[in-house]
DNA sequence: CTACGGTGTTGCCCATGACTACATTCACGA
DNA sequence: TCGTGAATGTAGTCATGGGCAACACCGTAG
């Protein structure tokens, strides 16, 4: 078998592992993460890791408290990638708000289908201890549709008031989305459209116009 | 300690714990679900329960193959009390769908905060084999989101096409409305607010007073 | 009254998380 | 340069829990 899961600054004399990994925190977290995709959080076993990593059993402890650690540091790089992802839709798009929040969402809406079992594992900090973290991390990708709120209320594109309200309904909305393909509950053919009737609303809804209607 | 275990037809003669417990299934569904409530699923383990009762640790497995198998059955009778909640609260509610709709909305929001495991439960079958019993049980509570939409339909109050993406949409915002909350990533007291922000934008958008287009 | 199916029991194996004591290595300062 | 302590990894152990198998009890149908 391949023996070279060196990922860090330490050069392997040659056959022999050495005695550190060097980047076992990283590499860790990279195969949790891969289990966590293919088989559910269930999935995830400390020793199954160590053994595929090819440290003792007890090594992960250094990195990780105890298990429930390992899956709240996935679930922050978690709101980290999904921030970073987010951000560069937001630069790809056209500079509008609305363009931009359409492709947030359905960028959002994408990632967490795509991800689905590490969205269970972000969103689902049950109260403990340590969950605070998660929810800090959770902050970034927050603030980005607030800042994207703000440059509607600049272009005038968002009158209303309570957007804040609206906003977090549109963030649920998407969630909700995202959860309902995820369960099979809704088929997965169905996400763009829906990721589009969601954002719609919310323009509509937090938009200039309750104007006069015409048909 | 006491020792009356005994729900069924049984009837023990003295002191004496029969050797059949004559309702074990029931009593491991109603022990699992106070322990999902209080500790969640991960703090659901069968020899516990069996414990709790007072049978030995291999008799849940005469009635649920494993333990997966337990947890579906709550995610079943989940879905069945979520039904009944759900149209206890149509009855109760003014004639009319978009009171209807109202209610509905508020109960579930209030019953997937109040079950917040229980509804994780719920909704994260993870396409595994035996998942299709669970979407089944899922059919009931949207076979009434349908109705009150034809209801609406007939009553004129709800006119637009597409109706079953808005509804689909709708439903998703209160299921990630209550995700958000349980994980506290919004406050709870904005419970009710969010969820009449996401009926009032399902009735805009479906309903008959029509806003132009959106760009 | 007997045989059988349903239900519960005992005993076992094995995987896993968590803990402790010990080993190796690295970095930094005297 | 060396030595010393902090990081990091290892080995061994325990308790818990899921799952399986063989056996025991019991009601009921024939």
């Amino acid at each position: 078998m391949a023996r070279s899961p060196y990922a860090g600054t330490v050069t392997p004399s040659a056959d022999v592992r050495p005695y550190h990994h060097g980047n076992l925190r990283t590499a860790l977290l990279e195969a949790a993460e891969r289990r966590l995709a293919e088989h559910g959080a269930d999935g995830i076993a400390l020793r199954d890791l160590a053994r595929e990593i090819g440290v003792s059993h007890a090594a992960p402890r250094r990195h990780f408290a105890d298990r429930q650690a390992l899956l709240d540091a996935l679930a922050i790089s978690g709101f980290a990638r999904l921030d970073e992802r987010l951000r560069a839709a937001v630069d790809d798009a056209a500079a509008d708000s609305s363009s931009r929040m359409r492709a947030v969402a359905s960028t959002y809406t994408r990632f967490a289908t795509e991800n689905a079992s590490l969205l269970d594992l972000m969103y689902t900090s049950k109260h403990r201890p340590g969950g605070e973290a998660i929810l800090e991390a959770a902050e970034a990708p927050f603030s980005l549709l607030s800042d994207l709120i703000e440059q509607g209320q600049r272009e005038n594109t968002l009158t209303r008031e309570d957007l804040t309200g609206s906003a977090t309904v549109l963030f649920a909305s998407l969630h909700g989305i995202a959860t309902m393909i995820n369960g099979s509950f809704v088929p997965a053919a169905q996400l763009e459209g829906l990721t589009d009737i969601a954002v719609s609303q919310f323009l509509q809804a937090a938009g200039p116009a309750p104007v006069a209607d015409q048909r």
